[in-house]
DNA sequence: TTGCTTAGCGCC
DNA sequence: AAAGGGCGCTAAGCAA
């Protein structure tokens, strides 16, 4: 396969063959250049300076190396061997959005940079890589997650304006002018100021209501609901359904409408590897936590169709299979982990199988979670014995990694400021430090499977988004990606896809194929199963 | 005015 | 019911 690498060049874009060749166009001879030459994979410094471009110009690429995420990858990986310096600009290159300045300035700091050079050191890393196979698989897994994300920004979710509008306007009554609550909200305020004996209270104020709260005669020492929960006093429903709606007001209210759903579609910024462990982050618009509550008005255009599609416990089956456990592998047999985890008589009930597998990602030590996680430890050994390792390594201060070779942060800042972050005042003894460490230990431990996790998403999402392309290519025979079925929304393990609803039966089953082929990749032959609950629905509301 | 932190809560 | 990991966003509140 070719690779071909871009660089820019003031108004022009040099073109470097494989062979050494280098060619140069104008910029705006790109798109028919890029669409002439299927099949290549594109190497360029960072995908969001180069792709939404081509998609406006109405080119899809195929496959890519982002020279950015690849450093960062390498830049960790334990996998990765020791080669020539890394030039500290990759480090410090920032994404850029549309409209952003950065895009058109002239001083455009990955301009300083040299993606040739860049590029022929990754090569000689990986090349020299104990781990090559699994890292090679890595790198090109993040740079199609950002061919995916570019695309998934450029065409958007489907967002109906009208439907979100009568959703609010149910809730809080009609939209107020700008700095007013509306309605509902202004009168449940009033309850809560007459609750309180308190005619000026503004509920927004954490600060001001803790008082407000305490004066009144309620031993509270934040305002959280959970805590006010706790009370029985006239203040509590009304502050409780105060705090829920103006809460989805501030989030996903009127303004956010306004800024993130225009056109008819939410374009979220995705940024993929955003997250240390491999997750991607969003900027603007809170893409990945969209509340339940306004996903009704996510409605797939006339004749189209949402396919909805999330794995059911993805993490513990990532762990079975990377600890190749085939005690948990065998409970993962099930739809439902857990209730293949009863059926194995590892544990009475769905919910102390539940509790008990988040207290082993997550370092649960106290409660039903803490007890629990010794009997998971007798069943399954190796599962339990892969995060308890992680963990133990974090405490030492050690770097962990993924299954495909993304590594831990090492704790050095970041170890003093959990320190701080857990705002206990220092204590005799070293106790305090015994503290970070552990919350390193819990952080290290989720990180081998989260962050693996987020590796199998990122296959799945790669296998897939080549799935639909290939199949509106041979049903559809259209050119342009926003005409055949695509990638509408992605959540760390549930996608939406947008299809024509002719196609919706024929994109379940590509769903469901690229699921099976992420498992492959990324465990080969071990049989764990990535089952999906998919669903072919108007609205996103209507999934699960 | 801008920029930062904190509290609180939404998502996985 | 909350706990244990990872995030982003908003309003409030404060500093500069």
């Amino acid at each position: 396969m070719d690779r071909v690498l871009l660089r820019r060049r003031g108004d022009a874009v040099a073109v470097h063959e494989g062979d050494g060749t280098v060619t140069e166009v104008p910029a705006d001879g790109l798109p028919a250049l890029v669409r002439a030459r299927a099949g290549v994979r594109w190497v360029w410094d960072d995908t969001t300076r180069w792709y939404p471009a081509l998609l406006a110009a109405g080119v899809r690429v195929e496959r890519c190396t982002d020279l950015r995420l690849c450093a960062a990858v390498l830049r960790r990986s334990p996998h990765a061997a020791r080669g020539p310096a890394e030039d500290p600009g990759w480090a410090a290159l920032e994404p850029v959005t549309a409209g952003d300045p950065a895009l058109f300035d002239l001083a455009d700091p990955a301009d300083a940079l040299d993606p040739v050079a860049e590029d022929r050191r990754q090569q000689a890393v990986l090349a020299a890589s104990p781990q090559r196979a699994r890292l090679g698989l890595l790198l090109a897994a993040e740079s199609s997650g950002a061919l995916a994300a570019a695309e998934m920004t450029h065409t958007g979710l489907p967002w109906r304006a009208d439907v979100h509008d009568r959703l609010l306007t149910g809730l809080v009554g009609p939209r107020p002018a700008a700095g007013l609550r509306p309605p509902v909200l202004e009168a449940l305020a009033g309850e809560v100021r007459v609750a309180l004996g308190t005619p000026d209270l503004n509920p927004d104020s954490p600060a001001v209501l803790l008082r407000a709260l305490q004066t009144a005669g309620l031993p509270v020492e934040d305002t959280r609901s959970w805590t006010l929960e706790r009370f029985e006093h006239p203040v509590v429903a009304p502050l409780l359904e105060y705090k829920r709606l103006a809460r989805l007001l501030a989030a996903n209210g009127w303004s956010w409408l306004d800024t993130w759903a225009r056109g008819g579609r939410f374009r979220p910024v995705y940024l993929p590897g955003g997250v240390v462990t491999g997750r991607w982050a969003s900027s603007g618009g809170g893409a990945l936590s969209v509340p339940v509550q306004v996903r009704p008005a996510a409605v797939a255009d006339d004749g189209w169709c949402l396919v909805v599609a999330d794995v059911a416990q993805l993490e513990p089956r990532v762990l079975a299979g990377m600890s190749a456990d085939t005690a948990l592998a065998d409970a993962a047999r099930s739809a439902d982990l857990y209730a293949g985890m009863v059926d194995a008589g590892v544990v009475a009930t769905r919910a102390e199988a539940k509790v008990g597998v988040l207290g082993a990602l997550y370092g649960g030590t106290r409660g039903e979670s803490g007890r629990m996680v010794p009997r998971l430890a007798r069943r399954y050994p190796r599962a339990i014995g892969l995060v308890e390792e992680a963990a133990r390594a974090g405490e030492r201060g050690a770097v962990v990694s993924t299954l495909l070779g993304r590594g831990s942060p090492v704790p050095g800042a970041a170890w003093a400021e959990r320190d701080a972050d857990l705002g206990e005042a220092p204590e005799p003894g070293g106790r305090d430090s015994d503290r970070a460490r552990r919350a390193w230990g819990r952080f290290t431990r989720n990180f081998v499977v989260q962050g693996t996790g987020a590796e199998w998403a990122l296959c799945w999402l790669a296998d897939l988004r080549n799935r639909l392309w290939r199949l509106g290519e041979e049903r559809l025979g259209e050119e342009r990606l926003e005409e055949r079925p695509h990638l509408a929304f992605f959540l760390h393990d549930e996608v939406v896809v947008h299809t024509p609803a002719e196609l919706a039966a024929d994109v379940a089953t590509e769903v469901r194929a690229a699921a099976a082929t992420a498992g492959r990749l990324l465990f080969g032959t071990f049989p764990v199963d990535f089952p999906l609950d998919v669903a072919v629905v108007r609205s996103w509301a209507d999934a699960g």
